[in-house]
DNA sequence: CCCATGACTGAAG
DNA sequence: TCTTCAGCCATGG
C-alpha cells in the first residue's frame, strides 16, 4: 500500500503531494525524510520512478531550480513542456521565480 | 574490495 | 555574486 518504509516509496508520496503549478527540490524532500545528507539518494529515487506516471517527477528540480534532470525524461524538451502545461515558466533550464513556486514539504506537509 | 559516477548541497575562496 | 571543492551514499564495473 501507500504507507511503505521504503525510502523510494517515501519519496514517491512526497511527489505526489506537490500542488499542481508548483516544485520543490531534492533536498526538500530529502530532509523532510529525515536524510538530508541524501539528497542524492532523492534523484535515484526518483530516477527508478520514471516508469510511475503516478510521481510528477518533473516537480522536482535542484536547488537552484535549475532542471538538471530534464535529460532522464522522453525526449529533450519533456520536463520543461509539463512545467509550462502547468503555468511554471522556464526559461533556459530555470524556473522562472522559483522562489516563489517552491513547495517546502516540511513546512506545508 | 577498491574506484568511478551521479536527477545534490553547503561551505570556502 | 560567482566559481570551485569536498562530503554524501547507493549502484555498477
Amino acid at each position: 500500500m501507500s504507507s511503505n518504509d521504503n525510502f523510494f516509496e517515501k519519496v514517491y508520496e512526497v511527489a505526489r503531494k506537490i500542488p499542481y503549478g508548483r516544485v520543490t527540490s531534492y533536498g526538500a524532500i530529502a530532509k523532510y525524510l529525515g536524510a538530508a545528507r541524501s539528497a542524492r539518494m532523492v534523484g535515484w529515487a526518483l530516477n527508478a520512478s520514471s516508469t510511475d506516471d503516478t510521481v510528477p517527477a518533473h516537480r522536482v528540480v535542484n536547488r537552484n531550480g535549475i532542471l538538471t534532470g530534464k535529460h532522464h525524461f522522453s525526449g529533450i524538451n519533456l520536463m520543461q513542456q509539463l512545467l509550462e502545461n502547468e503555468g511554471i515558466k522556464v526559461k533556459n533550464l530555470q524556473v522562472v521565480d522559483f522562489e516563489s513556486l517552491f513547495w517546502d514539504p516540511s513546512k506545508n506537509l
